[in-house]
DNA sequence: TCAAGCCATATTTTCGAAAATACTACCGCT
DNA sequence: AGCGGTAGTATTTTCGAAAATATGGCTTGA
């Protein structure tokens, strides 16, 4: 049969395009490339080993998702954080979430229970593993993840899915960003264990509430510890 | 000075890439280029005369807008319409319409207020001169849009901004649609007038409700006339 | 007749060079 | 000194060819 090429490792997608997009996304989303960071191609394709071509079309991708702008002419650069564009971002986010989990809690069957209570134990696993603030680990930051995604996953909608993803990613960057000064971690735990409760009991107006200050709690303690870190407009 | 170069006509932004995405955009929005038609490089590469690579960031931007879908190593088509994504889309902009209209009324000042009455004076003039459909009319769509627009844009948030652009896109090929096979446009004059009272009076709450139904009628239009159109799925 | 494997062709994806454009440092002028 | 223009360099953008991958038809064997 076909061998699908392993000359190349492409570790997620079919194209290198879409690799290297991956790849990147990670890269912002950790801030190991800075926000503001100017993109130039020749240290990008020393860095990831692709063409001009390649690279540009994983810029534009993640240029359409927000985590790098793209100025005509004038090449690429990691996208400027901001105390406007955190508390927008917040903002926007609690607008489509909020909707997104009373439709689920609506629309969710049996297996959309099952799968919330299954995501939330993993993230609990996880979390007793690590006495040590927990929120660094790349393996607790996918279950966290995934765990959101499962709340809303029964809603229903696959454009407000898209545009969620989108949104929970370049609010991550901020939370890595905070994770890295604070003093200590909050208590997310309970939190989400409350989320859980409520979405299973389907009391969405409960489940709404609960998310909504979820993210402004983060959001608040990102602004606490980190915000001198953003430039001002 | 810098001559900027008119070798290429660049009718929009500053790239080849950038401005053919433009006129693809516009050639799906209206239906030139049918949904879930396959864009083979070759056909493109003749009617846009542009290189592959530069097609393929055109492709991409508008794979990110959702007019657009690629399949990995398959290449792109225009995105398929149907009822379900129809009616997706339709709440998703009446969820953020909604907020944004509102936000708009709390902070729009003096100048906000003028663009409002003055972009719904430039549509009733151009609807005033034509008897028939003024809906077919592209300087209508264009004013169309600018009202809509003049309405949202104080509400201060950049993100959902854009998102609210890309929707109503999307949203309005399936307009152009069920303005073929209508009998006759629908009166929206008048609902845009009682939008533009509402928001210059700071009603915030007949603004929501209004903007809900407005879009809502639109949709229900588009399934009563062009419904048969869609694929079931 | 049908399914599975394989070759030839069509198509997409990737590359590195060439063209276009922006940036910088320098020079002459007021 | 400060400003405007200019040439040279750095960088981005575009191109068309080459590599990789999918598609469709054909042959073979059951």
């Amino acid at each position: 049969m076909n061998v699908t090429a392993f000359k190349r490792r492409k570790e997620f997608g079919k194209t290198l395009a879409s690799d290297i997009a991956h790849r990147m996304r990670n890269e912002i989303v950790t801030c190991r490339l800075k926000p503001g960071e100017v993109l130039k191609f020749d240290t990008l394709r020393l860095a990831y080993g692709a063409s001009f071509t390649t690279l540009r079309e994983a810029l534009t991708c993640l240029a359409a998702e927000g985590l790098v702008v793209a100025e005509e002419q004038r090449g690429f650069k990691v996208a400027p954080i901001s105390l406007s564009d955190l508390i927008d971002l917040t903002r926007a986010r609690i607008l489509i979430e909020v909707d997104l989990i009373r439709r689920s809690i609506e629309n969710g069957n049996d297996d959309w229970e099952i799968a919330v209570i299954s995501s939330i134990h993993r993230l609990g696993i996880i979390e007793g593993r690590e006495v040590e603030d927990y929120a660094d680990n790349p393996e607790w930051k996918l279950a966290h993840r995934e765990f959101h995604e499962s709340l809303v996953a029964a809603c229903g909608s696959p454009t407000l899915l898209g545009i969620r993803q989108s949104l929970f990613e370049r609010a991550e960057r901020y939370r890595n960003i905070s994770a890295r000064f604070r003093p200590r971690p909050r208590d997310k735990a309970g939190e989400h264990r409350a989320l859980m409760k409520a979405a299973v009991g389907r009391d969405a107006d409960r489940a709404c509430e609960l998310i909504a200050r979820h993210i402004q709690n983060t959001t608040d303690n990102v602004i606490k510890y980190a915000s001198e870190l953003f430039s001002q407009n």
